[in-house]
DNA sequence: CAGTGAGCGAGCTTCCGCTTGACTT
């Protein structure tokens, strides 16, 4: 046993961090939290200071076990979570839990994993600061608070399960408050002109600044242009530099990783989790933009390297972020000098993403040369500029540029051929283009977490549970949209005469964007107008600077708790009483068939639209909206063109075949059986027969040509033709065939073949494999008869696998557990139903 | 998987932050 024992949060610090303490020191993890508010009521005592009431949650019993195990015979404690209010908070948890005697107890802190950092923890050890634990339980308990008093309420007046909470309900109020300036939003037209001129042979483009909002005005100045003579009368050449941004924090890898990469928020955690796991990076959860002196003296050796001194220029980063608590580096690879890595594409791709990030850090600036030509128009009062811009030295950006947001229409500015001031240049064309005014943009997951982070709103663990919150809750949809076409008018100006060209440009598609539901808009609506301290923008910014006081010593901590909850408990109160019922309920018009009243509102289902109302003695007619449609937007045609389905089309093969849109899209439905329309291709509303038939028999086909081959020696194994071409299947987990196989001259032993080298291979086909063997010993004992052929199915991989001695090893040292695990997930999900 | 939308009204839902696995494709 160790005379020491080391807790700290995550178990892939633990293990690096063991390495660096040597012998006498055991580490371990502690997981994250131990410890939570109980999960059934409040867990607040009202009557005695709103007195938490923890309870170490379920899936943390094993581990608060093991831990008390070691602590027993450890002399001495080392609780090294990490140096921020969570850390401490998990820290005195630890203590109260374990039930640590003061005198074996140290608490120390470190933000870098290097032995220097960690030697010098030891070496000052403190005791837990009980004033920044106090600041967690405010923390804590408030958000309990706010989000158990908040989510009943809507319970009751708009639909039942839905949540609300101090960061979830601002994050809807973003992207709601956003979809309503695009709703008000009306674009305005205008003109600009641009002209295309020769300096001697070379074309050269130009711009006229100025926007011209009446079309006349830039037909005008074409028409001046016509008789004009153009000189060049000043050439001002500005030298410019480009600096470096900061290493990555949480948040700037998923903005980055999203417009780099096109990675979800949720995508790039997983993808930078496993790279840590595997020590590629540092910790991927942080805000903290600093480097570690080793970290910055590696990639200054790195650069020397690979790019020569001058393109050296080492930084030390400052956090700007609000609320920051900086108890880690920024996101860097372990080793500056590992370039690449071996591992799946993602991961290369998102690490390679951090190095280039990390070492252009550390670069040195580029500095431009930017030239502004202005050129003269006669007769006009108007003046064309050109601009050109050249890299005179790269530094940093010979690795690395960060992306924009908005795929802006500004050209990147090349070289300009060389001109003198007073040279006279020939027009070839020039254009009166009209253009719009821009919308605000929608916001896309890494732009809304973006907008988070600079309000102080979350943290980096929450950004990506956050966005799966809302939308899971269902008051933002994540999707594509369609643009329109919109026309626009063109005048050129070319050998002297002026033509009008009215042109076609598809305007306002959304690429996985953020929007706002029916729900969502309902729910922040109500809880602006009952609720509106909660959902201001700097609510969190306000409780924050009051934690910090209770940090500081100066505030007591449930003092602060009653300030907030006498008043908010009466606004709760207020609201169950005196407020409607939320349906969003808006009168469209009066339906021309039966003289009812149209209305769409939000049902027990989602959004309707409805024709009649329940207290006549007729039912009402019910339609769902369709994806896109808002309560907010929808008008009475659209509305009424939703009660032309489900359409009857006719009989096939003496059924009806019936037509209509579902929760998948549009569909047809014949004898039982439903297909789907082609996308861009059918219309449910003029859809025929013959063409429905068509749909129908294209399935029927389909589902024959299905199964390219099955095996006597296992019915679960079938070679089968998919959406992507022919694959293996067997017992629920499927198998990519390789490319010189011929699919439909497989024999069993082939397929068996394939299915252990891809259980092998990678970490992804490694966890089907446990899938391939478990659904195998679950289904033995289900079906006795076909028992028998299986488990040769399943111990033939094995006996192959064998030659690879690693891979055998570790698939059995991780399966080994899974039954237990297994077991008691489903034991606590029995609890809850 | 492809429709539901009152009615009797039980008992349920829910927060934010700290961590990994567990799941599926």
């Amino acid at each position: 046993m160790s005379d020491n024992l080391v807790i700290v949060e995550s178990p892939a610090k633990a293990k690096t961090i063991e390495k660096f303490l040597g012998k006498d020191y055991l580490v371990k993890s502690s997981f994250g939290h131990i410890r939570d508010l109980v999960k059934k009521g409040f867990g607040i005592d009202f009557e005695h200071g709103y007195q938490p009431q923890y309870v170490v949650s379920e899936d943390k019993e094993k581990v608060v076990a093991e831990l008390l195990k070691y602590s027993k015979t450890a002399k001495t404690i080392w609780l090294a979570s990490d140096e921020d209010r969570e850390g401490e908070a998990i820290a005195w948890h630890l203590q109260e839990v374990l039930e640590l005697k003061p005198e074996k107890t140290r608490r120390i802190v470190f933000h870098e994993i290097t032995k220097e950092a960690i030697l010098n923890a030891v070496q000052h050890p403190r005791s837990v600061d009980i004033n920044l634990v106090n600041a967690q339980q405010a923390r804590r308990v408030l958000d309990r608070l706010v989000g158990f008093e908040l989510s009943p309420i809507l319970w009751r007046k708009i639909k039942a399960s839905l949540s609300a909470g101090r960061v979830q309900s601002v994050a809807v109020r973003l992207i709601v408050d956003r979809e309503r300036e695009i709703l008000a939003f009306s674009a305005e037209s205008f003109f600009k002109v641009a002209g295309t001129f020769l300096a001697g042979k070379t074309p050269v483009k130009a711009d006229v600044a100025q926007k011209f909002g009446d079309e006349k005005l830039a037909l005008a100045l074409l028409k001046k242009c016509a008789s004009a003579t153009f000189t060049v009368t000043s050439i001002e050449k500005k030298p410019a530099k480009r600096t470096p941004t900061a290493p990555f924090t949480t948040s700037t890898l998923q903005q980055e990783a999203s417009r780099k990469l096109g990675f979800s928020v949720s995508q790039t955690m997983r993808v930078a989790q496993r790279l840590y796991e595997d020590g590629y990076i540092t910790y991927m959860r942080t805000d903290s933009v600093n480097l570690s002196e080793q970290a910055i003296a590696a990639a200054k050796d790195a650069i020397l390297k690979i790019y020569g001194e001058k393109y050296l220029h080492t930084r030390r980063y400052t956090t700007k972020s609000k609320g920051a608590q900086e108890a880690h580096e920024a996101i860097r690879p372990s080793y500056m000098d590992r370039q690449n890595i071996e591992a799946g594409s993602q991961e290369k791709r998102l690490y390679e993403l951090i190095w280039k990030r990390t070492i252009a850090s550390q670069m040195s600036e580029a500095s431009l040369e930017r030239t502004i030509v202005t050129i003269d128009v006669s007769g006009a009062h108007e003046k064309f500029v050109a601009s050109g811009e050249v890299v005179l030295f790269d530094g940093f950006l010979k690795v690395y540029m960060e992306s924009q947001d908005d795929d802006s229409e500004s050209e990147s500015a090349g070289l300009l051929p060389p001109m003198k001031e007073g040279q006279v240049l020939q027009a070839s064309s020039i254009v009166a283009t009209e253009r719009f005014t821009q919308r605000p943009p929608r916001y896309t997951e890494a732009t809304l977490v973006r907008k988070l982070e600079e309000l102080g709103i979350g943290r980096p663990s929450t950004y990506a549970p956050t966005i799966s919150t809302v939308t899971t809750r269902g008051y933002v949809i994540k999707e594509d949209r369609e643009g329109q076409v919109r026309t626009y008018k063109q005048h050129t100006l070319e050998s002297g005469k002026i033509t009008e060209k009215i042109l076609k440009e598809n305007t306002g598609a959304e690429k996985a964007k953020l929007f706002p539901s029916d729900v969502g808009m309902v729910v922040t609506d109500y809880l602006v107008e009952y609720f509106p301290k909660v959902m201001d923008f700097s609510f969190t910014a306000k409780v924050e600077a009051e934690f910090d006081e209770i940090a500081e010593g100066k505030v007591v901590w449930n003092e602060m708790i009653d300030d907030f909850y006498q008043l908010f408990h009466k606004k709760v109160e207020d609201a169950l009483q005196n407020s409607q019922r939320a349906t969003a309920e808006r009168k469209l018009g009066v339906d021309p068939k039966t003289g009812k009243d149209v209305i769409v509102r939000i049902g027990r289902f989602g959004p309707l639209a409805q024709i009649g109302d329940t207290e006549s003695d007729e039912k009402p007619q019910y339609a769902n909206l369709q994806k896109g449609q808002l309560i907010e937007t929808i008008t009475l045609e659209e509305a009424l063109k939703l009660f032309d389905l489900p359409r009857t089309l006719g009989d096939y093969e003496d059924k009806t075949v019936v037509v209509s849109i579902g929760r998948f899209g549009p569909y047809v439905r014949h004898d039982g059986k439903f297909t789907s329309l082609k996308r861009n291709v059918d219309d449910p509303m003029t859809i025929t027969l013959e063409r429905a038939v068509e749909l129908i028999e294209e399935k029927r086909k389909q589902e024959r040509e299905k199964v390219i081959k099955a095996f006597a020696e296992n019915e679960e194994l079938q070679v089968l033709n998919g959406r992507y071409g022919p694959y293996l299947a067997c017992s629920g987990v499927n198998y990519k065939i390789p490319k010189e196989v011929e699919p439909s001259s497989l024999t069993y032993e082939q397929c068996v073949e394939i299915m252990s080298q891809q259980d092998g291979s990678t970490p992804r086909r490694f966890r089907a494999a446990k899938k391939f063997t478990d659904t195998k010993a679950k289904a033995a004992p289900k079906t006795k008869a076909k028992a028998a052929p299986k488990p040769k199915a399943a111990a033939a991989p094995k006996a192959k696998a064998a030659p690879k001695p690693k891979a055998a090893a570790a698939s059995k040292a991780k399966a080994a557990p899974k039954p237990k695990t297994a077991a008691t997930k489903t034991v606590a999900k029995k609890k809850k139903s």
